[in-house]
DNA sequence: ACTTGACTTAGACAAAGTCCATTGTAGGAT
DNA sequence: ATCCTACAATGGACTTTGTCTAAGTCAAGT
């Protein structure tokens, strides 16, 4: 499992109340939450906790290695804490559900040298998108 | 070729000066604006052109088909009138520069049944990451 | 040219996120 | 145990991106 907080506590870095409470909420798979939604959950448990603060350290969260960034729809951008296995994402294009999936194959392999433009690529995205189940019933 | 403005008179789509400019500003192979830039360039064609306008008229291309909406960053949403042919994305993780791509192989049999998790999976969507040659000097 | 419904406009509004000066505090030093 | 100080938190203003609306304008058919 090797929880969130024993890692960062591990990697020296300063813990405040603060900082606990949104790596608390940022616990566990398929855990996709926007800034707000951290937010609202961090309340819950220290209604001091300004935006600011949870914008701050979901920043640095991703900055460590910890949490990463996905970008599903236009709207907000959302938190990933399965940051330690690689994975894509099901996104259902009615309600927004998220999923954490693991292809088959390597999408790297797949991008030609005459289509990489001189670029040096170093990471794929992939998601896939489609109805969730209790979407597709409408 | 097969002029965007062409396909959209052919569709009996109602052409005004602000429509035409709008879609003139969107043509090409690689064209990855954001609304705003677009609306940049109509102002610089006809300067009464309004924000709204704009992004009325971008929603109405892509509800016809004629133009896609990328999310490559977590910024403003991008327009890419290279609907016609199915591509994929290249983008530079340092200035955002972005190629169109056309990979091998098929991403959409590469998710097995037991990760769709039931959803009805109907498009894939592949960023590629990575510096393009500008920016690898640095 | 007239009419009409669709298109455009400006500006208010909203959501997501950043910035900054001030205040507070974790954790090492004494 | 207490003190210090650099780092963290706060809240409010600000920015960016996008949506909405009421009123004015215009393309296209008759």
């Amino acid at each position: 499992m090797s929880d969130l907080l024993e890692r960062l506590r591990g990697r020296g870095w300063r813990m405040t109340a603060q900082r606990r409470v949104v790596a608390e909420v940022l616990n566990g798979e398929h855990v996709h939450l926007t800034a707000d939604e951290v937010h609202a959950r961090a309340v819950a448990k220290l209604p001091e906790i300004s935006r600011a603060t949870v914008y701050n350290t979901l920043g640095e969260l991703v900055s460590l290695g910890e949490v990463l960034e996905v970008t599903t729809d236009k709207r907000a951008k959302r938190y990933d804490p399965n940051a330690h296995r690689p994975h894509h994402h099901l996104v259902c294009a009615r309600c927004g559900a998220i999923r954490d999936v693991h292809p088959t194959g390597n999408p790297l392999a797949d991008l030609p040298d005459a289509e990489r433009f001189g670029f040096t690529v170093s990471d794929v995205e992939v998601t896939y998108r489609g109805l969730c189940p209790d979407c597709a019933d409408a």
